[in-house]
RNA sequence: GACCAUAUAGCGCAGUUGGUUAGCGCGUCGGCCUGUCAAGCCGAAGGUCGCGGGUUCGAGCCCCGUUAUGGUCGCCA
C-alpha cells in the first residue's frame, strides 16, 4: 500500500532547479566540459578484496559495503563486503566518530596487515580514515549477514532488492551468469549466431489457453511463450545454426515449485540434422562443456555452500518414452494411463540416477499428441514422434525434437490439430520455399540453475520471479 | 483450476483440555568492554495474534466466512 506523503515532500521538478539555471555563461559550461578530459583518473583508484594478500604492507582505500559490526569499546571490527569478497578492518582510537549501520557504505583508507586472528584469510585492514559514501538505516527488515535459512523464502523475494545482498544469494546469481556466458561461448564456437527476436506476437505458437494477451495499441496482442517460429525461419535464412536466450510468458495456473509465469528460456535450433540424436548430441556436448566450466569456476564452493557435487556423467542415457514407460510401471508407478506422470519421471531418473550413474536422463520418442504439431513423426514408430524431453535431477528441463520440415506434412498437421492454415501463412511459406531438415530445444535457466544447486523451489533461482500470486518486486 | 496446510514483534518460531499482564532466539535502541569472528555482560523498546463475523462469563486457541502464503495434482521448461 502506498503511503501518503507528508506535507514537506509535497515537492514538484520546478522546485529541483534553481532560477540561476538560465543564466549559466560560456566560461561555466566550459569549466565542466574541461573537467571531462582533465579528470584525474586515479581519484577512484580502489583495492578489491580480493587483491589484498598481494599487497600486504601497503597503504590502500577500499570501498564496499558494511557487512558487520563488532564494536569492543576501544576497538571496532567492521566486516565489509565487495564484489569481489569480503575483508576485516580493524578501527583503534576514535577513527570511527559517526553512528555507521549494517549496509552503509564506506571508503576506508587503511593498512593491509597479516593478522591471524582475523577470520578472512588472516589478513586485515588497520583503518585509518573512514567516509560514508551512502548511509543506511538501522531498521534493516532482514539480516544480510545472519543464516540465510532463517528467512522464509516469501519474505526473501518480497524483500528480493536487499536479499539478493546476501552473499549465498547474490552467489546464485552469480553462477547463473557463468551458465549463460558458458551457453553463448559453446554454441558460438559451433558456429551458432545469436539472435534475438520479437516477444510481442499476433497469435499463439503452440496454441493452448497459456498466454497473456495485452493491448496494443487498437489491436490485441500476446506475449510469446516461445521463439519457436523465429528460430526456424532463422535456420532457413542460411543462419542454419541460432542460438536465443530470452524471456518466455506462460500464463499456465501452476502454482508449483517448477514453474514461473515468466522464464527466461536458453533456445537453439540447426538445420542440416540427421534426426533428432543429431540435436540431442549438440546439447550433450553443450551441457558438458557449461558443467565442466562451473565445475571447475564453483564445484568447491556449491558444494560448501549448497551442499551439492555437481556430477557430469560420461553419457547422457537416451530412453525411448515407452521403454521409459515401463521402467516406471516397473517401480510401481500406476495410472499413467499411455503418458508419463512426473511421478513417472522421478522413477525413471531414479533409474538413470542408480543404474546408470547419471543425473540426466533423455526420454526420447514421446507420442504424437503429447507434442506441437510441427514435431516431426518417427517412420519407425508411427504413432510417435521424433522428440525429446532432458530430465535432470528428476526435473524436465529441455524440450526438443527434428521438425517437420515439408510443407505438405506440416500443412496437414496444422489442419489435423485443429488449426487453419491461412492463419500460419508467413510460418508455412518459409517451408514452402525450401527448409533444411532441423531441429532444436529450449531449456529453461532457471530449472537449470534451480537443479544445479539443489533447490526445491525454481524461484530461488529467479532474481525478481514472476507467478500466479506475485508481479512484485 | 481442484485438494491439503499455514497465518502470533523487523526476521525465525513457541503458546498445554478455552482462563490473569501473549512468550523465546536473532535483530534494533541505550550502557560497559582493545581481538571480535554465532562476541560477551547489563538494561529497554517493539504485538489490533491476517481480516470479518459467531459460540462463550471469558477466544491466539473452538465454529463460519474471507484474504494472503506454502505445498500437492493437472500442465509444463
Amino acid at each position: 500500500m502506498q503511503k501518503e506523503l507528508k506535507q514537506d515532500e509535497n515537492i514538484s521538478i520546478d522546485d529541483l532547479i534553481p532560477e540561476t539555471a538560465s543564466r549559466y555563461t560560456q566560461e561555466d559550461i566550459k569549466k565542466v566540459s574541461n573537467s571531462y578530459k582533465n579528470r584525474d583518473k586515479n581519484v577512484n583508484n580502489r583495492t578489491l578484496c580480493v587483491n589484498l594478500a598481494k599487497n600486504i604492507g601497503k597503504k590502500v582505500i577500499i570501498k564496499g559495503s558494511v557487512h558487520k559490526i563488532n564494536s569492543l569499546g576501544g576497538i571496532e571490527f567492521f566486516a565489509l563486503r565487495d564484489r569481489s569478497g569480503m575483508t576485516q578492518i580493524v578501527f583503534e582510537g576514535s577513527v570511527v566518530t559517526q553512528k555507521i549501520c549494517c549496509e552503509a557504505i564506506i571508503e576506508v583508507e587503511g593498512l593491509i596487515t597479516k593478522e591471524e586472528r582475523s577470520p578472512y584469510d588472516n589478513i586485515e585492514i588497520k583503518g585509518q580514515s573512514l567516509k560514508i559514501l551512502g548511509s543506511a538505516a538501522s531498521d534493516l527488515p532482514i539480516a544480510i549477514n545472519g543464516n540465510y535459512n532463517n528467512i522464509n523464502l516469501p519474505t526473501l523475494l518480497d524483500y528480493r532488492g536487499l536479499s539478493v545482498r546476501i552473499p549465498k544469494v547474490s552467489k546464485v546469481f552469480k553462477i547463473q551468469s557463468e551458465i549463460l556466458r558458458l551457453y553463448g561461448e559453446y554454441l558460438r564456437k559451433n558456429d551458432f549466431s545469436e539472435i534475438k527476436t520479437s516477444k510481442i506476437i499476433s497469435t499463439g505458437t503452440e496454441g493452448g489457453a497459456n498466454i497473456f494477451e495485452l493491448k496494443y495499441f487498437d489491436r490485441v496482442a500476446y506475449l510469446a511463450q516461445s521463439p519457436q517460429f523465429y528460430k526456424q525461419t532463422m535456420v532457413g535464412s542460411g543462419f542454419e545454426r541460432v542460438f536465443e536466450v530470452g524471456p518466455v510468458f506462460r500464463a499456465e495456473m501452476s502454482n508449483t515449485v517448477r514453474h514461473l509465469s515468466e522464464y527466461t528460456s536458453m533456445d537453439l535450433e540447426m538445420g542440416f540434422i540427421k534426426d533428432e540424436q543429431d540435436i540431442i548430441d549438440m546439447q550433450e556436448n553443450l551441457l558438458k562443456y557449461m558443467f565442466t566450466e562451473i565445475k571447475k569456476l564453483y564445484g568447491d564452493e556449491i558444494k560448501e555452500e549448497f551442499g551439492v557435487d555437481i556430477v557430469i556423467p560420461e553419457v547422457f542415457p537416451r530412453i525411448h518414452f515407452l521403454e521409459a514407460l515401463d521402467i516406471a510401471y516397473k517401480k510401481g508407478v500406476k495410472d499413467m494411463d499411455g503418458d508419463i506422470s512426473p511421478e513417472g519421471e522421478k522413477a525413471v531418473c531414479d533409474y538413470a540416477d542408480k543404474e546408470l550413474g547419471s543425473p540426466f536422463v533423455y526420454i526420447v520418442g514421446y507420442p504424437i499428441k503429447k507434442r506441437p504439431m510441427y514435431t516431426m513423426p518417427d517412420e519407425r514408430l508411427p504413432g510417435y514422434t521424433r522428440s525429446f524431453d532432458l530430465l535432470y535431477k528428476g526435473l524436465e528441463i529441455t524440450t526438443g525434437g527434428q521438425r517437420i520440415n515439408d510443407y505438405e506434412t506440416l500443412r496437414k498437421n496444422i489442419i489435423a490439430f485443429g488449426g487453419n492454415p491461412n492463419s500460419f501463412k508467413t510460418y508455412l511459406d518459409i517451408f514452402k520455399y525450401g527448409m533444411p531438415p532441423h531441429g532444436g530445444l529450449g531449456m529453461g535457466l532457471e530449472r537449470v540453475t534451480m537443479k544445479m544447486l539443489g533447490f526445491n523451489n525454481v524461484r530461488e533461482a529467479s532474481l525478481f520471479p514472476r507467478d500466479i500470486g506475485r508481479i512484485t518486486p
